[in-house]
DNA sequence: ACCTGAACACCGTTCAAGT
DNA sequence: ACCTGAACACCGTTCAAGT
């Protein structure tokens, strides 16, 4: 009995780009970016390590891909909104959820500048800071702004999750063990941060992410009424 | 003669974190996050790999470490401002000119979530946010949205500039790159991109930061009025 | 107390060799 | 055309042994 016939079953057909992403982002998922390896991919993808280098670049591009693959999920179908504010709400807080679901992906998002994952979420963040009426001239710093927020806070929740993760702590247990670090500071050098650690256990991360959005919101149009 | 008395003069005191962070500091400035290496640094320090772990707990507490010593020195002494909004811009300006002196810094204040770097930005714009006049209980989401701006343009900047470093590019054909590109996608999928990619060439980062603050500022006073 | 430097357990990536 | 898997050139980190 050959090796191939019985045991440790052999792919049928030839390993696909699609395949070597869905098991990328498996392992990813499930032990966060440092799970992600050449060896633990070939080994799930039951192939050598070197085998997936014919379909993929190098480990940044299949990160890339494995952003993109979730990023274009989320970006493609969104239900139509009354207002062009309640669009950027919707498509914020999408990239939202999604990274809260897959906290690498905030970091992926970071280094990927200029590259198609980010560039999804600016085409949907244009289009409806365009329908808000703001002219040509004035839409990169409104669509620049909303991005560089939501990417920021993107790569501080992902930067929270995997922190929790390394250390085994849940979110809240996490935030506490922050707030009592920050309570303890020296009084004079840091008086307004022992102030926040107050707040900082109970605090709502979608609500908080939403008021910035409002924030930029409501300058945005701000901008408009000086016209 | 003994190799000690001439050759690769050996260190007369003992070694200290604050020289190893300075070592570390110099590495990365000339060659980014990838030249930071202990064994380089050991080089560099003529001392041995592993003399380094008696005074740094390990690679990110190095990389926290010098994160902090830029970031320390930028929010320390900042010149009184005759607004609060004055206050903001220009402690998010003092950031935005340290990232951009020392690019890695900005990937490592996305990692070093509730850490001291990011504690002393985040004392600085809550005192100025108190000074703005809003009342304690809505202070952390004016604080943390502009927190989580600058953090997002931070890292985007880093992110750029590392990259234009990998591929030896200096800033303005890094960017005329990625405006080509954009230039060339899909006209049905990304309309709007094609549009902003005239303008991404031209640009002023700097411009396009402080019009985001500008924003969020406009959005927390806005909040005010409601009040 | 502080340092040395070989050794360990990993990485990503390459490439001759196979089918 | 696609895969294999050993080999290469690195890493961070540890630790017995030194001073």
């Amino acid at each position: 009995m050959s090796k191939k016939a019985t045991g440790n079953p052999r792919r049928d057909e030839s390993l696909s780009r699609a395949q070597i992403i869905e098991a990328s982002i498996a392992l990813l998922d499930a032990n966060g970016e440092p799970g992600l390896t050449f060896r633990t991919l070939a080994e799930r993808l039951a192939t050598g390590a070197g085998a997936i280098y014919w379909h993929i670049d190098n480990k940044s591009d299949l990160l890339l891909a494995s952003c993109d693959a979730i990023i274009s999920h989320v970006t493609k179908a969104t239900a139509p909104t009354k207002t062009p504010e309640a669009g950027i709400r919707s498509v914020a807080l999408a990239i939202f959820d999604a990274i809260d679901a897959h906290p690498w992906v905030g970091s992926a998002l970071t280094r990927a500048a200029g590259k198609l994952p980010m560039v999804r979420i600016l085409e949907r963040l244009a289009e409806q800071v365009c329908a808000l009426g703001v002219p040509e001239g004035d839409r990169w710093s409104a669509v620049s702004a909303l991005l560089s927020y939501i990417l920021g806070v993107a790569g501080q929740n992902a930067a929270n999750r995997q922190l929790a993760q390394a250390l085994q702590l849940d979110r809240s247990t996490f935030l506490e063990d922050v707030s009592t670090v920050w309570s303890q500071l020296d009084v004079n050098a840091f008086p307004f941060t022992r102030e926040l650690a107050k707040a900082l256990p109970g605090h709502d991360d979608r609500a908080d992410f939403i008021a910035g959005i409002d924030f930029i919101l409501c300058g945005i149009n701000a901008n408009g009424h000086l016209r």
